[in-house]
RNA sequence: GGCCCUAUCGUCUAACGGUUAGGACGCACGGUUCUCAUCCGUGUAAUCAGGGUUCGAUUCCCUGUGGGGCUGCCA
Protein backbone atom coordinates (compact mmCIF):
# COMPACT_ATOMS: atom_id res chain seq x y z
CA UNK A 1 0.00 0.00 0.00
CA UNK A 2 1.83 3.20 -1.00
CA UNK A 3 0.63 6.19 0.81
CA UNK A 4 1.52 9.48 0.92
CA UNK A 5 3.76 10.73 2.99
CA UNK A 6 2.51 12.92 6.06
CA UNK A 7 4.26 15.80 5.67
CA UNK A 8 3.53 18.72 8.41
CA UNK A 9 5.55 22.09 9.66
CA UNK A 10 5.94 24.61 11.73
CA UNK A 11 5.49 27.86 10.25
CA UNK A 12 6.88 30.66 12.54
CA UNK A 13 7.07 34.28 11.93
CA UNK A 14 10.72 35.69 13.50
CA UNK A 15 9.38 38.34 15.46
CA UNK A 16 10.66 37.16 18.73
CA UNK A 17 11.26 34.53 20.86
CA UNK A 18 9.47 30.99 21.11
CA UNK A 19 6.40 31.38 23.09
CA UNK A 20 5.01 28.43 24.52
CA UNK A 21 2.01 28.62 22.41
CA UNK A 22 4.08 28.17 19.52
CA UNK A 23 5.94 25.35 21.18
CA UNK A 24 2.93 23.33 21.48
CA UNK A 25 1.80 23.85 17.95
CA UNK A 26 5.22 22.55 16.57
CA UNK A 27 5.14 19.72 18.89
CA UNK A 28 1.92 18.70 17.40
CA UNK A 29 3.08 19.05 14.03
CA UNK A 30 5.69 17.01 15.00
CA UNK A 31 4.10 14.60 16.52
CA UNK A 32 1.86 13.61 13.59
CA UNK A 33 4.91 13.72 11.47
CA UNK A 34 6.91 11.06 13.70
CA UNK A 35 3.51 8.97 13.66
CA UNK A 36 2.87 8.44 10.50
CA UNK A 37 7.19 8.20 9.52
CA UNK A 38 6.34 11.58 7.85
CA UNK A 39 8.37 14.29 7.43
CA UNK A 40 8.66 17.65 9.81
CA UNK A 41 9.72 20.92 8.25
CA UNK A 42 10.45 24.23 9.89
CA UNK A 43 9.21 27.38 7.49
CA UNK A 44 10.53 30.68 8.29
CA UNK A 45 7.37 33.43 7.87
CA UNK A 46 9.47 35.95 7.52
CA UNK A 47 7.25 38.40 5.24
CA UNK A 48 6.43 41.29 7.40
CA UNK A 49 9.69 43.45 7.21
CA UNK A 50 8.78 46.19 9.66
CA UNK A 51 8.23 43.06 12.23
CA UNK A 52 11.08 40.95 12.18
CA UNK A 53 13.71 40.50 15.02
CA UNK A 54 17.41 39.85 15.02
CA UNK A 55 18.09 37.01 16.66
CA UNK A 56 14.22 35.47 16.82
CA UNK A 57 15.31 33.17 14.04
CA UNK A 58 18.34 31.68 15.83
CA UNK A 59 15.83 31.56 19.09
CA UNK A 60 13.29 29.76 17.69
CA UNK A 61 15.82 26.84 15.66
CA UNK A 62 17.77 26.55 19.02
CA UNK A 63 15.04 26.16 20.94
CA UNK A 64 13.07 23.68 18.89
CA UNK A 65 16.69 21.63 19.08
CA UNK A 66 16.39 21.93 23.09
CA UNK A 67 13.55 20.15 23.04
CA UNK A 68 14.43 17.55 20.42
CA UNK A 69 11.62 18.91 17.83
CA UNK A 70 13.80 18.51 15.29
CA UNK A 71 12.78 19.47 11.87
CA UNK A 72 13.30 17.28 8.83
CA UNK A 73 13.43 19.68 6.19
CA UNK A 74 13.86 23.49 6.96
CA UNK A 75 15.54 24.98 9.36
CA UNK A 76 17.57 23.37 11.88
CA UNK A 77 20.49 24.40 14.84
CA UNK A 78 23.82 22.09 14.65
CA UNK A 79 25.56 25.14 16.75
CA UNK A 80 24.68 27.60 14.20
CA UNK A 81 21.07 27.74 12.10
CA UNK A 82 21.38 25.55 8.73
CA UNK A 83 18.91 24.54 6.28
CA UNK A 84 18.21 20.98 4.35
CA UNK A 85 15.73 20.06 2.15
CA UNK A 86 15.18 20.16 -1.60
CA UNK A 87 12.07 21.93 -1.72
CA UNK A 88 13.51 25.27 -0.59
CA UNK A 89 14.31 27.77 0.14
CA UNK A 90 12.57 27.90 3.45
CA UNK A 91 12.64 31.23 4.44
CA UNK A 92 9.59 33.01 2.35
CA UNK A 93 11.98 36.52 1.98
CA UNK A 94 13.90 34.05 -0.38
CA UNK A 95 10.97 32.86 -2.40
CA UNK A 96 9.64 36.40 -3.21
CA UNK A 97 9.62 35.07 -7.55
CA UNK A 98 7.36 32.53 -6.83
CA UNK A 99 4.64 34.13 -4.64
CA UNK A 100 4.70 37.18 -7.83
CA UNK A 101 4.20 34.45 -10.10
CA UNK A 102 1.49 32.78 -8.32
CA UNK A 103 -0.01 35.89 -7.56
CA UNK A 104 -0.20 36.78 -11.29
CA UNK A 105 -0.99 33.37 -12.45
CA UNK A 106 -4.16 34.35 -9.88
CA UNK A 107 -4.89 37.70 -11.82
CA UNK A 108 -5.35 35.69 -15.31
CA UNK A 109 -7.45 33.37 -13.83
CA UNK A 110 -9.65 36.10 -12.80
CA UNK A 111 -9.47 35.27 -9.15
CA UNK A 112 -7.35 37.91 -8.20
CA UNK A 113 -7.13 41.45 -9.41
CA UNK A 114 -4.44 44.95 -9.19
CA UNK A 115 -5.86 47.18 -6.82
CA UNK A 116 -4.14 51.19 -6.84
CA UNK A 117 -5.86 52.21 -3.76
CA UNK A 118 -4.17 54.33 -1.45
CA UNK A 119 -3.78 53.68 2.48
CA UNK A 120 -5.93 57.09 2.62
CA UNK A 121 -8.91 56.00 0.63
CA UNK A 122 -9.12 52.41 2.41
CA UNK A 123 -8.59 53.66 5.91
CA UNK A 124 -11.83 56.42 5.05
CA UNK A 125 -13.79 53.33 3.44
CA UNK A 126 -13.09 51.29 6.55
CA UNK A 127 -14.32 54.26 8.97
CA UNK A 128 -17.34 54.83 6.89
CA UNK A 129 -18.47 51.27 7.14
CA UNK A 130 -17.73 50.88 11.00
CA UNK A 131 -20.03 54.25 11.23
CA UNK A 132 -22.29 52.83 9.67
CA UNK A 133 -21.76 49.42 11.38
CA UNK A 134 -21.40 47.34 8.40
CA UNK A 135 -18.58 44.59 8.44
CA UNK A 136 -15.82 46.28 6.93
CA UNK A 137 -14.54 45.30 3.69
CA UNK A 138 -12.58 46.41 0.72
CA UNK A 139 -15.68 47.50 -1.87
CA UNK A 140 -14.04 45.90 -5.00
CA UNK A 141 -13.83 49.57 -7.00
CA UNK A 142 -10.19 48.89 -8.54
CA UNK A 143 -12.29 45.79 -10.37
CA UNK A 144 -13.96 47.98 -12.36
CA UNK A 145 -10.87 49.19 -14.04
CA UNK A 146 -10.44 48.96 -17.72
CA UNK A 147 -7.25 46.39 -19.27
CA UNK A 148 -5.73 49.86 -20.32
CA UNK A 149 -6.00 51.97 -16.91
CA UNK A 150 -4.38 49.36 -14.98
CA UNK A 151 -1.67 48.68 -17.85
CA UNK A 152 -1.14 52.80 -17.53
CA UNK A 153 -0.77 52.36 -13.69
CA UNK A 154 1.56 50.09 -13.87
CA UNK A 155 3.32 51.60 -16.42
CA UNK A 156 3.63 55.10 -14.15
CA UNK A 157 5.00 53.01 -11.30
CA UNK A 158 1.48 53.36 -9.21
CA UNK A 159 1.94 51.50 -5.57
CA UNK A 160 -0.58 48.35 -6.42
CA UNK A 161 -1.27 45.52 -4.46
CA UNK A 162 -2.92 42.49 -5.41
CA UNK A 163 -5.81 41.37 -3.90
CA UNK A 164 -8.32 37.98 -3.40
CA UNK A 165 -11.16 38.35 -5.91
CA UNK A 166 -13.45 36.62 -3.47
CA UNK A 167 -17.08 35.65 -5.08
CA UNK A 168 -20.22 36.11 -3.59
CA UNK A 169 -22.50 33.98 -2.06
CA UNK A 170 -20.50 30.89 -2.03
CA UNK A 171 -20.59 28.81 1.10
CA UNK A 172 -17.24 27.35 1.65
CA UNK A 173 -17.38 24.22 3.81
CA UNK A 174 -14.76 22.03 5.82
CA UNK A 175 -13.79 19.62 7.75
CA UNK A 176 -10.89 20.21 10.23
CA UNK A 177 -9.75 17.32 12.10
CA UNK A 178 -10.14 18.73 15.16
CA UNK A 179 -13.95 20.83 15.20
CA UNK A 180 -15.87 18.86 12.61
CA UNK A 181 -17.29 20.72 10.27
CA UNK A 182 -17.39 24.11 9.67
CA UNK A 183 -19.06 26.53 6.97
CA UNK A 184 -18.62 30.25 5.92
CA UNK A 185 -20.17 32.23 3.35
CA UNK A 186 -17.67 33.94 1.66
CA UNK A 187 -19.95 37.00 1.82
CA UNK A 188 -18.46 37.43 4.88
CA UNK A 189 -14.92 37.09 3.37
CA UNK A 190 -12.88 40.24 2.46
CA UNK A 191 -10.86 40.86 -0.85
CA UNK A 192 -7.75 39.78 1.27
CA UNK A 193 -4.50 41.62 -0.25
CA UNK A 194 -2.33 38.87 -1.44
CA UNK A 195 0.75 40.98 -2.56
CA UNK A 196 2.00 43.45 -0.88
CA UNK A 197 2.91 46.67 -2.58
CA UNK A 198 6.91 46.31 -1.29
CA UNK A 199 6.33 43.07 -3.45
CA UNK A 200 6.28 40.86 -0.21
CA UNK A 201 3.63 38.04 0.17
CA UNK A 202 0.63 38.52 2.80
CA UNK A 203 0.38 35.58 5.23
CA UNK A 204 -2.42 34.25 3.31
CA UNK A 205 -0.84 33.74 -0.09
CA UNK A 206 2.53 32.76 1.16
CA UNK A 207 1.22 29.74 3.27
CA UNK A 208 -0.75 28.21 0.16
CA UNK A 209 2.08 28.32 -2.09
CA UNK A 210 4.37 27.16 0.23
CA UNK A 211 2.53 24.63 1.58
CA UNK A 212 1.23 23.50 -2.07
CA UNK A 213 5.27 23.47 -2.92
CA UNK A 214 6.44 22.17 0.02
CA UNK A 215 3.98 19.14 -0.21
CA UNK A 216 2.50 19.67 3.49
CA UNK A 217 -0.49 17.84 3.81
CA UNK A 218 -1.65 18.33 7.02
CA UNK A 219 -1.77 22.09 8.04
CA UNK A 220 -1.56 22.13 12.23
CA UNK A 221 -2.11 25.82 13.12
CA UNK A 222 -3.81 27.53 16.43
CA UNK A 223 -7.31 27.84 16.03
CA UNK A 224 -7.24 31.93 15.42
CA UNK A 225 -7.05 30.58 11.43
CA UNK A 226 -10.56 29.11 11.38
CA UNK A 227 -11.59 32.61 10.16
CA UNK A 228 -9.11 32.44 7.41
CA UNK A 229 -9.23 29.07 6.28
CA UNK A 230 -11.52 30.10 3.51
CA UNK A 231 -9.19 32.51 1.72
CA UNK A 232 -6.84 29.85 1.91
CA UNK A 233 -9.31 27.02 0.33
CA UNK A 234 -10.12 29.68 -2.40
CA UNK A 235 -6.73 29.88 -3.53
CA UNK A 236 -5.92 26.04 -3.69
CA UNK A 237 -9.27 25.69 -5.81
CA UNK A 238 -8.47 28.75 -8.22
CA UNK A 239 -5.60 26.63 -8.97
CA UNK A 240 -7.24 23.21 -9.23
CA UNK A 241 -4.31 21.95 -5.56
CA UNK A 242 -5.47 19.30 -3.37
CA UNK A 243 -6.40 20.76 -0.01
CA UNK A 244 -4.96 19.64 2.69
CA UNK A 245 -5.89 18.17 5.85
CA UNK A 246 -7.01 21.09 8.42
CA UNK A 247 -6.70 20.63 12.22
CA UNK A 248 -7.20 23.92 14.16
CA UNK A 249 -5.22 23.82 17.55
CA UNK A 250 -7.64 24.87 20.87
CA UNK A 251 -5.67 28.46 21.66
CA UNK A 252 -3.80 28.31 25.35
CA UNK A 253 -5.14 31.03 27.15
CA UNK A 254 -3.73 33.37 29.75
CA UNK A 255 -4.31 33.17 33.20
CA UNK A 256 -7.04 36.38 32.25
CA UNK A 257 -8.11 34.22 30.18
CA UNK A 258 -7.01 35.99 26.74
CA UNK A 259 -4.81 34.33 24.08
CA UNK A 260 -1.29 33.66 25.52
CA UNK A 261 0.90 36.58 23.48
CA UNK A 262 4.10 37.84 23.92
CA UNK A 263 2.15 40.86 25.31
CA UNK A 264 0.89 38.96 28.82
CA UNK A 265 4.59 38.40 30.14
CA UNK A 266 6.19 35.27 30.31
CA UNK A 267 5.87 33.32 27.90
CA UNK A 268 8.84 33.10 25.77
CA UNK A 269 10.26 29.34 26.26
CA UNK A 270 13.60 30.40 27.09
CA UNK A 271 12.72 32.32 30.01
CA UNK A 272 11.05 29.24 31.07
CA UNK A 273 14.45 27.08 30.13
CA UNK A 274 16.25 30.45 32.04
CA UNK A 275 14.37 29.66 34.88
CA UNK A 276 15.32 25.63 35.35
CA UNK A 277 12.27 24.44 33.90
CA UNK A 278 13.45 20.73 31.98
CA UNK A 279 12.48 20.49 28.66
CA UNK A 280 11.08 17.10 28.85
CA UNK A 281 8.84 18.66 32.10
CA UNK A 282 7.82 21.38 29.74
CA UNK A 283 7.21 19.35 26.73
CA UNK A 284 5.07 17.00 28.61
CA UNK A 285 3.19 19.74 30.53
CA UNK A 286 2.24 21.93 26.87
CA UNK A 287 1.41 18.48 25.42
CA UNK A 288 -1.41 17.45 28.21
CA UNK A 289 -3.15 21.61 27.38
CA UNK A 290 -5.39 20.78 24.97
CA UNK A 291 -4.61 16.75 24.29
CA UNK A 292 -5.32 14.18 26.58
CA UNK A 293 -4.27 10.61 26.38
CA UNK A 294 -7.74 9.17 27.40
CA UNK A 295 -6.12 7.29 30.36
CA UNK A 296 -4.85 8.80 33.49
CA UNK A 297 -1.15 8.58 32.39
CA UNK A 298 0.35 12.45 33.63
CA UNK A 299 3.93 11.40 32.34
CA UNK A 300 5.36 10.79 28.47
CA UNK A 301 7.87 10.50 26.90
CA UNK A 302 8.70 11.94 23.82
CA UNK A 303 8.35 9.18 21.83
CA UNK A 304 4.95 7.84 23.99
CA UNK A 305 3.70 11.06 22.93
CA UNK A 306 4.43 10.08 19.49
CA UNK A 307 2.57 6.64 20.05
CA UNK A 308 -0.18 8.48 21.85
CA UNK A 309 -0.62 11.30 19.38
CA UNK A 310 -3.85 11.31 17.31
CA UNK A 311 -6.76 14.24 16.64
CA UNK A 312 -9.43 12.69 18.33
CA UNK A 313 -7.49 13.31 21.44
CA UNK A 314 -7.77 16.69 21.16
CA UNK A 315 -10.22 18.78 22.69
CA UNK A 316 -11.86 22.01 20.99
CA UNK A 317 -11.74 24.41 24.32
CA UNK A 318 -9.20 26.79 25.10
CA UNK A 319 -6.89 25.98 27.23
CA UNK A 320 -5.25 28.29 30.55
CA UNK A 321 -1.50 27.88 31.06
CA UNK A 322 -1.28 27.54 34.56
CA UNK A 323 2.03 27.19 36.12
CA UNK A 324 0.86 25.44 39.11
CA UNK A 325 0.57 21.82 37.74
CA UNK A 326 4.18 22.46 35.35
CA UNK A 327 5.93 23.31 38.75
CA UNK A 328 4.39 19.81 40.14
CA UNK A 329 5.53 18.52 37.15
CA UNK A 330 9.05 19.63 36.75
CA UNK A 331 9.68 18.89 40.27
CA UNK A 332 8.49 15.23 39.55
CA UNK A 333 11.44 15.30 36.41
CA UNK A 334 13.94 16.82 38.78
CA UNK A 335 13.52 13.63 41.34
CA UNK A 336 13.80 11.16 38.84
CA UNK A 337 17.22 12.65 37.51
CA UNK A 338 20.55 10.46 38.09
CA UNK A 339 22.16 12.97 40.79
CA UNK A 340 25.39 12.53 37.76
CA UNK A 341 22.67 14.22 35.17
CA UNK A 342 21.30 16.86 37.79
CA UNK A 343 24.35 18.10 38.39
CA UNK A 344 25.19 18.56 34.90
CA UNK A 345 22.01 20.36 35.03
CA UNK A 346 22.32 22.30 37.70
CA UNK A 347 25.99 23.21 36.54
CA UNK A 348 24.81 26.61 34.90
CA UNK A 349 23.07 28.14 38.13
CA UNK A 350 25.99 27.16 40.74
CA UNK A 351 27.99 28.85 38.45
CA UNK A 352 26.16 31.89 38.57
CA UNK A 353 25.74 31.85 42.76
CA UNK A 354 29.36 30.50 43.47
CA UNK A 355 31.93 31.10 41.38
CA UNK A 356 34.25 29.31 43.42
CA UNK A 357 32.02 26.60 43.84
CA UNK A 358 34.00 24.03 41.84
CA UNK A 359 37.03 24.02 43.95
CA UNK A 360 34.53 21.75 46.09
CA UNK A 361 35.25 17.66 45.79
CA UNK A 362 32.31 16.47 43.14
CA UNK A 363 31.52 13.93 45.63
CA UNK A 364 30.34 17.07 47.98
CA UNK A 365 28.26 18.35 45.24
CA UNK A 366 26.64 15.21 44.25
CA UNK A 367 26.00 14.79 48.30
CA UNK A 368 24.38 18.34 48.56
CA UNK A 369 22.43 18.29 45.15
CA UNK A 370 21.14 14.85 46.76
CA UNK A 371 20.01 16.62 49.43
CA UNK A 372 18.03 19.21 47.77
CA UNK A 373 16.56 17.23 44.64
CA UNK A 374 13.40 16.24 46.11
CA UNK A 375 12.64 20.00 47.19
CA UNK A 376 13.77 21.66 43.68
CA UNK A 377 10.78 22.61 41.75
CA UNK A 378 13.47 24.39 39.24
CA UNK A 379 16.56 24.47 38.77
CA UNK A 380 17.45 28.01 39.70
CA UNK A 381 16.29 27.88 42.85
CA UNK A 382 19.67 25.63 43.90
CA UNK A 383 21.41 28.61 44.66
CA UNK A 384 20.19 29.98 47.56
CA UNK A 385 19.14 26.63 48.93
CA UNK A 386 22.69 25.41 49.26
CA UNK A 387 24.03 28.58 50.19
CA UNK A 388 24.50 27.41 53.50
CA UNK A 389 27.18 25.01 52.73
CA UNK A 390 29.54 27.56 51.11
CA UNK A 391 29.01 30.50 53.50
CA UNK A 392 28.48 30.27 57.25
CA UNK A 393 24.97 31.60 58.03
CA UNK A 394 23.41 33.65 60.91
CA UNK A 395 22.38 32.04 63.87
CA UNK A 396 18.89 32.79 64.50
CA UNK A 397 17.37 32.26 67.54
CA UNK A 398 13.77 33.46 66.56
CA UNK A 399 13.69 30.30 64.41
CA UNK A 400 13.72 28.48 67.38
CA UNK A 401 11.03 30.35 69.40
CA UNK A 402 8.17 28.96 68.20
CA UNK A 403 9.59 25.61 69.50
CA UNK A 404 9.20 26.61 72.91
CA UNK A 405 12.68 26.15 74.18
CA UNK A 406 14.29 27.99 76.68
CA UNK A 407 17.64 29.25 76.82
CA UNK A 408 18.87 26.53 79.09
CA UNK A 409 17.51 23.86 76.61
CA UNK A 410 19.04 25.46 73.69
CA UNK A 411 22.19 25.87 75.69
CA UNK A 412 22.14 22.38 76.27
CA UNK A 413 21.78 20.96 73.05
CA UNK A 414 24.51 22.88 71.16
CA UNK A 415 27.11 21.90 73.55
CA UNK A 416 26.27 18.56 73.56
CA UNK A 417 26.56 18.38 69.87
CA UNK A 418 29.52 20.10 69.85
CA UNK A 419 30.94 17.35 72.21
CA UNK A 420 29.74 14.47 70.20
CA UNK A 421 31.14 15.91 67.31
CA UNK A 422 34.34 16.37 68.80
CA UNK A 423 34.80 13.11 69.51
CA UNK A 424 34.07 10.98 66.88
CA UNK A 425 35.54 9.70 63.57
CA UNK A 426 34.50 12.23 61.26
CA UNK A 427 34.08 10.58 57.94
CA UNK A 428 31.10 8.30 58.48
CA UNK A 429 27.38 7.00 57.40
CA UNK A 430 24.84 9.37 58.52
CA UNK A 431 22.96 6.52 60.47
CA UNK A 432 26.22 5.77 62.16
CA UNK A 433 26.23 10.07 62.90
CA UNK A 434 22.70 9.98 63.78
CA UNK A 435 23.16 6.43 65.89
CA UNK A 436 25.54 8.70 68.02
CA UNK A 437 23.62 11.54 68.39
CA UNK A 438 20.47 9.71 69.87
CA UNK A 439 22.47 7.55 72.07
CA UNK A 440 24.27 10.80 73.39
CA UNK A 441 21.77 13.70 73.10
CA UNK A 442 20.59 14.76 77.16
CA UNK A 443 17.31 16.00 76.96
CA UNK A 444 13.66 14.72 77.15
CA UNK A 445 13.09 15.34 73.82
CA UNK A 446 15.27 14.18 71.48
CA UNK A 447 13.68 15.57 68.57
CA UNK A 448 13.51 18.75 69.48
CA UNK A 449 16.78 18.44 70.64
CA UNK A 450 18.24 18.61 66.84
CA UNK A 451 16.40 21.70 66.06
CA UNK A 452 19.31 24.04 67.50
CA UNK A 453 21.85 22.19 65.94
CA UNK A 454 19.92 22.31 62.50
CA UNK A 455 19.55 26.21 63.13
CA UNK A 456 23.28 26.05 63.65
CA UNK A 457 24.34 24.55 60.76
CA UNK A 458 22.02 25.92 58.04
CA UNK A 459 20.25 29.24 59.56
CA UNK A 460 17.18 28.10 57.88
CA UNK A 461 13.92 27.84 58.79
CA UNK A 462 13.52 24.63 56.45
CA UNK A 463 16.08 22.31 55.56
CA UNK A 464 17.08 18.67 55.22
CA UNK A 465 18.19 17.15 58.10
CA UNK A 466 21.17 18.02 60.12
CA UNK A 467 22.56 14.32 60.07
CA UNK A 468 22.32 14.59 56.36
CA UNK A 469 23.99 18.01 56.61
CA UNK A 470 27.00 16.71 58.49
CA UNK A 471 27.29 13.80 56.44
CA UNK A 472 27.89 15.92 53.60
CA UNK A 473 30.43 18.39 55.40
CA UNK A 474 32.56 14.83 55.94
CA UNK A 475 33.51 14.51 52.83
CA UNK A 476 35.39 18.20 53.10
CA UNK A 477 38.88 17.09 55.11
CA UNK A 478 37.61 20.33 56.95
CA UNK A 479 34.11 19.51 57.23
CA UNK A 480 34.12 18.91 61.26
CA UNK A 481 35.73 22.32 61.88
CA UNK A 482 33.22 23.89 60.07
CA UNK A 483 30.41 21.72 62.39
CA UNK A 484 32.04 23.18 65.14
CA UNK A 485 32.65 26.61 64.20
CA UNK A 486 29.06 26.88 63.38
CA UNK A 487 28.08 25.39 66.53
CA UNK A 488 30.32 27.82 68.56
CA UNK A 489 29.15 30.72 66.51
CA UNK A 490 25.62 30.07 67.83
CA UNK A 491 26.69 29.38 71.63
CA UNK A 492 28.19 32.43 71.68
CA UNK A 493 24.93 34.17 71.45
CA UNK A 494 23.70 32.70 75.05
CA UNK A 495 27.17 33.97 76.88
C1' G B 1 -21.39 45.79 14.78
C1' G B 2 -20.56 41.11 11.59
C1' C B 3 -18.66 36.13 11.21
C1' C B 4 -16.52 31.82 13.45
C1' C B 5 -15.08 28.62 17.55
C1' U B 6 -16.32 27.12 22.40
C1' A B 7 -18.77 25.71 27.50
C1' U B 8 -17.65 19.41 33.37
C1' C B 9 -14.40 21.01 40.12
C1' G B 10 -10.19 27.31 41.03
C1' U B 11 -6.78 24.99 36.83
C1' C B 12 -5.66 20.72 33.17
C1' U B 13 -9.12 17.04 31.97
C1' A B 14 -12.14 11.60 31.91
C1' A B 15 -17.07 9.64 31.38
C1' C B 16 -20.87 3.64 23.86
C1' G B 17 -27.47 8.27 25.96
C1' G B 18 -27.79 4.68 31.87
C1' U B 19 -21.40 6.07 36.72
C1' U B 20 -22.22 7.49 43.99
C1' A B 21 -19.82 12.43 37.39
C1' G B 22 -13.47 9.64 37.58
C1' G B 23 -8.13 11.30 37.63
C1' A B 24 -4.19 15.06 38.15
C1' C B 25 -2.51 19.95 40.06
C1' G B 26 -3.81 23.21 44.04
C1' C B 27 -5.81 23.59 48.88
C1' A B 28 -7.03 21.29 53.92
C1' C B 29 -6.19 17.39 57.39
C1' G B 30 -3.54 13.00 59.04
C1' G B 31 0.68 9.35 58.84
C1' U B 32 6.02 8.69 57.54
C1' U B 33 10.48 8.43 65.64
C1' C B 34 13.09 17.17 64.39
C1' U B 35 11.69 21.45 60.33
C1' C B 36 10.94 21.60 55.08
C1' A B 37 10.44 18.48 51.02
C1' U B 38 9.43 13.51 49.33
C1' C B 39 6.15 9.38 49.87
C1' C B 40 1.32 7.45 51.55
C1' G B 41 -3.78 8.17 53.12
C1' U B 42 -8.29 11.17 53.70
C1' G B 43 -11.09 15.24 52.44
C1' U B 44 -12.47 19.67 49.36
C1' A B 45 -14.71 21.17 44.76
C1' A B 46 -17.95 20.83 38.64
C1' U B 47 -21.87 19.23 34.30
C1' C B 48 -23.71 27.80 32.34
C1' A B 49 -29.37 28.64 31.90
C1' G B 50 -34.03 27.48 29.66
C1' G B 51 -36.58 24.61 26.29
C1' G B 52 -36.97 20.21 23.44
C1' U B 53 -35.82 14.64 21.60
C1' U B 54 -35.78 10.18 24.81
C1' C B 55 -38.04 5.34 29.43
C1' G B 56 -33.44 8.01 30.59
C1' A B 57 -29.40 13.61 28.81
C1' U B 58 -22.80 15.97 31.08
C1' U B 59 -23.51 13.57 26.31
C1' C B 60 -28.07 14.85 20.72
C1' C B 61 -31.03 19.48 18.85
C1' C B 62 -32.68 24.72 19.54
C1' U B 63 -32.49 29.46 22.01
C1' G B 64 -30.16 32.44 25.36
C1' U B 65 -25.92 33.68 28.24
C1' G B 66 -20.76 33.50 29.25
C1' G B 67 -15.76 32.99 27.32
C1' G B 68 -12.46 33.23 23.19
C1' G B 69 -10.87 34.25 18.16
C1' C B 70 -11.11 36.84 13.52
C1' U B 71 -12.71 41.21 11.19
C1' G B 72 -4.79 44.86 8.75
C1' C B 73 -0.62 46.00 2.56
C1' C B 74 0.35 41.54 11.07
C1' A B 75 1.05 36.58 11.56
Amino acid sequence: MDRVEVRTRFAPSPTGFLHIGGLRTALFEFLWAKKNNGKFILRIEDTDQARNVPGALENIVQTLTDFKLNPDEGFYWDGVVLEKGDRGPYLQSKRLGLYKKYAEDLVNRGNAYYCFCSQERLTALRSEQTAKKIPPKYDKLCLKLTKEEIQNKIKNNEPKVIRLNVPPNQQIRFTDLVHGQIEISTNDLDDQVLLKSDGFPTYHLAVVVDDYLMGVNYVIRGEEWIPSTPKHILIYSSFGWELPKFAHLPLLLSKSRKKLSKREGDVAVKDFLEQGYLPEALLNFVALLGWNPKTEQEKFTLDELIEEFSFEKLNKSGAVFDLEKLDWLNGVYIRELKIEELHLRLLPYLTETFTEFKKYPKEFLFKIIALEQGRLKKLSEIGERVRYFFSEPEFNPELLRWKKMNNEEIKQSLSDAKKIISNFEFQISKQEIEKKFLDELTGKDKGSMLWPLRIALTGLKASPGPFEIMEAFGVLPNGREIILSRIKKALSRFR
